[in-house]
DNA sequence: TGCTAAGTTCGACTCAACTCGTACTGCTGC
DNA sequence: GCAGCAGTACGAGTTGAGTCGAACTTAGCA
């Protein structure tokens, strides 16, 4: 479970080390909701994007351009918020990149199990 | 038509009791595809839906209206098919009525843990 | 035979999401 | 300063989902 308990401090914790620009704007551990995550992960093109921060990076954020995606900017843009803003990925502006990656401790503490089903998945079927 | 195809043992087939009318048409096993059933669960009135099945019944087929639901006709049907279409759940013709149930079994084989945040959702949050 | 109830089908409306081009912001290096 | 790059913001076009009323289908029953 995430490290915090009880008292709810509204905003997430994770002990990460100092000096880190700070996350762009993201609902806390206790606002996340089901059907909002769910909705968020029906989309094959952000389905594609979680499950390769999953796999292919763990203690590492990662700029759009590192998925190497056939989509105009713009539409990346839209999706990387859909996701930051589901509470599913957290953003940090590193100058003049902006990088992601999955809120793996936060989504295992609200829903159990739900991550391994996005690595476990292709997009094949 | 779960052609099951391939050595697996495929996933076991519920033992029904012979007699049961036809499952109405719905995806096999193996053609359970996971944004589309994410979709799916991404309704609030959808997982109303489901959690109710799980909760409130277990191997018992229930009619539109056992669920007291303060919707028209027509909406209800537009959700239920969304989630019979989707896989989640299997619908049976009795006579008049057309009675669900989950199919939890399909649903575990392919897709571990999911009908449990489903179980574990409150409207809330 | 005809009524009633459960549920479907159809069509129309609304609204949100996806897609993308274009213009813009803001950091970095020369 | 200024050019170049990563990414955003905005707006338009399109599609698809949710919502619902009204008409229809069908089983059971009196």
């Amino acid at each position: 479970m995430s490290a915090t308990t009880g008292a709810a401090p509204a905003v997430k914790v994770l002990p990460e080390p100092p000096g880190l620009p700070e996350p762009l704007p993201e609902p806390g551990v206790d606002e996340l909701r089901l059907e909002t995550v769910l909705g968020a992960l029906s989309d094959p093109l952000r389905l594609t994007i979680v499950r390769k921060l999953l796999l292919e990076s763990e203690d590492f954020d990662h700029t759009c351009g590192w998925f190497g995606l056939d989509r105009p900017k713009s539409s990346l843009t839209h999706h990387f918020k859909a996701l930051r803003e589901a509470g599913i990925t957290r953003q940090r502006q590193y100058g003049l990149e902006r990088r992601s990656h999955v809120r793996v401790e936060d989504l295992n503490a609200r829903f159990p199990g739900l991550l391994d089903l996005v690595a476990a998945w292709s997009p094949q079927g």
